[in-house]
DNA sequence: GTCCAGGACCTAG
DNA sequence: CTAGGTCATGGA
């Protein structure tokens, strides 16, 4: 395997927390690492006492990348001196210090949103793991892993396009032997492949998309894709707009109201302000904030919105992970 | 079998 | 403005 190892010095980081709550769907543990996909590259992370070191299967070129994406120049602590001196914050920083917003590619945070509206996380992760392994490309330095398949006297069908109705024949003949796992950074076959590109899901049908167990997000995703890949909606034009501005354009496609703009706009890029109110985040507001009282989602979400200061969104982030985890 | 999930949308009051 | 039904799927 074609490795590249670096550490990335880092204090204050808690890998599992940010890998774990909710953010990004294309990651597992795994004997105490993360092993998960970033663009096209597979990547594990290890905890280590003095930051995270990091391995590909691929050569890269530098990591800045990886720093980007996991928020390692983040300075944490000013973000959590502006959150609200409160009992809820200060226990919800307290269950998870350490806790990071990533900084994720918007096609690929976006379609995932479109994808978590009333799913458990756990089924948002199999759905994305089934768009990936039929519809992603195979990672940088998968190369090898391919060839010691195809000289195990295996079939595989790797080509672009091919339809569901190969799916078993497919699916069996790409599964390693039982016990290989063969030192490579994934041992599923959902780790082996990226998040498919907006043009490619733009060439696919709705059928396609519904045999991933999407339901009725399915042309929710294939809508979106097509204008992204159509050149009508600019991911990256949407940077340089002001939080309100983003928020519109994101809001106009279908299937994506508040909440998974917000997560958008959060976790992709950057604008702290955003602060997606989800059903966990309405209840620890309501349980935290408002205990046996009767408050209207209106007065909630004007209750977020003013309240959390200029990171709220980071805020948000400890409150859920805090609720989803210390409070059940 | 019932309830619910990192919702959005549509309609009716 | 809020309340309720609908969408598809599968964990708990």
């Amino acid at each position: 395997m074609a490795a590249t190892e670096t550490l990335l010095r880092v204090s204050n980081y808690d890998l599992d927390a940010t890998l774990d709550s909710g953010q990004a769907f294309h990651w597992e543990p795994d004997n105490g690492s993360w092993v998960g996909v970033i663009g096209r590259h597979g990547v594990r992370l290890t905890r280590t006492c003095d930051g995270i070191r990091a391995a590909t299967a691929g050569p890269v070129a530098g990591w800045q990348w990886l720093r980007d994406y996991l928020q390692t120049d983040t300075d944490l602590d000013a973000v959590l001196k502006t959150f609200p001196d409160d009992a809820p914050m200060r226990d919800a920083v307290a269950a998870c210090r350490g806790l990071r917003v990533l900084r994720q590619d918007p096609w690929e945070c976006l379609a995932s949103f479109i994808l978590s509206s009333t799913k458990q996380i756990v089924q948002i992760r199999q759905i994305i793991a089934l768009l990936c392994e039929r519809f992603g490309e195979p990672l940088v330095g998968a190369a090898a892993i391919w060839e010691r398949r195809r000289r195990a006297g295996q079939q595989h069908h790797n080509e672009p396009g091919y339809s569901p109705a190969g799916r078993q024949r497919s699916q069996a003949s790409i599964s390693l032997p039982d016990g290989e796992t063969s030192g490579t950074l994934s041992q599923g076959n959902h780790l082996s492949h990226s998040f498919p590109s907006p043009e490619k899901i733009a060439s696919l049908t709705d059928p396609d998309l519904r045999a991933c167990k999407m339901g009725f997000r399915a042309p929710y995703l294939l809508a979106a894709a097509q204008k992204v890949a159509g050149g009508e909606l600019d991911l990256e034009g949407l940077r340089r707009l002001p939080l309100a501005a983003a928020r519109g354009e994101l809001t106009a496609l279908r299937g994506v109201g508040g909440k998974i703009a917000d997560c958008v706009l959060l976790f992709a890029y950057g604008f702290d302000g955003a602060f997606p109110v989800d059903v966990w985040v309405a209840r620890a507001l309501r349980e935290l904030y408002f205990p046996r009282r009767r408050v209207g989602d209106q007065r909630l979400r004007h209750f977020a919105a003013t309240h959390f200061g200029p990171h709220a969104g980071y805020a948000q982030q400890y409150l859920f992970h805090y609720m989803r985890t210390k409070m059940k």
